[in-house]
DNA sequence: GCCAACGTTGGC
DNA sequence: GCCAACGTTGGC
């Protein structure tokens, strides 16, 4: 299994919007870089990820995990653009916010810190492992 | 609201 | 194929 971050502006999506649809999940939809994409593309059903909101919250506010591998993004006719599709799975009893993540150390590498643009990225294990325990996340 | 970082586009 | 111009994102 592999790890992962979705990044998303609460105000156009958020993790109150991803848990309102349940089991049923929702497409990662409007991805229009081809980085984002092609980490999509490497996911498989059953791989885990961070929900983290940007902007003004900054911060990791639940996981998810992918139910459905990449196929075409239903918001566009354009074939370059694929989604996966996302469920979630646990809210963050404490929200880790982008100033808990820069100021461990353990975490100077994340994909987060390094490219902070970049709305699909991979997660270490590691890293995974940390974010979850500053989360109080069983992971 | 500003600006740095990054990606994309288009002229050459 | 290079690079300047431009647009977008996201942290501050």
């Amino acid at each position: 299994m592999r790890f992962w971050l979705f990044k998303s502006e609460p105000s156009v999506w958020g993790w109150s919007d991803q848990l309102a649809r349940g089991d049923a999940g929702e497409e990662w939809d409007g991805v229009r870089n081809y980085q984002a994409r092609n980490f999509m593309r490497e996911m498989a059903v059953g791989d885990r990820g961070f929900f983290y909101h940007s902007q003004k919250e900054k911060a990791v506010v639940g996981t998810v995990e992918v139910i459905a591998g990449a196929h075409p993004d239903s918001t566009t006719d354009d074939p370059r653009w694929e989604c996966v599709d996302i469920k979630a799975l646990e809210a963050a009893q404490v929200p880790v916010t982008l100033e808990m993540i820069k100021a461990d150390p353990r975490l100077s590498e994340m994909v987060l810190v390094r490219n902070s643009r970049l709305s699909v990225q991979p997660v270490t294990a590691e890293e995974w492992r940390v974010v979850c325990e500053m989360a109080g996340l069983s992971g």
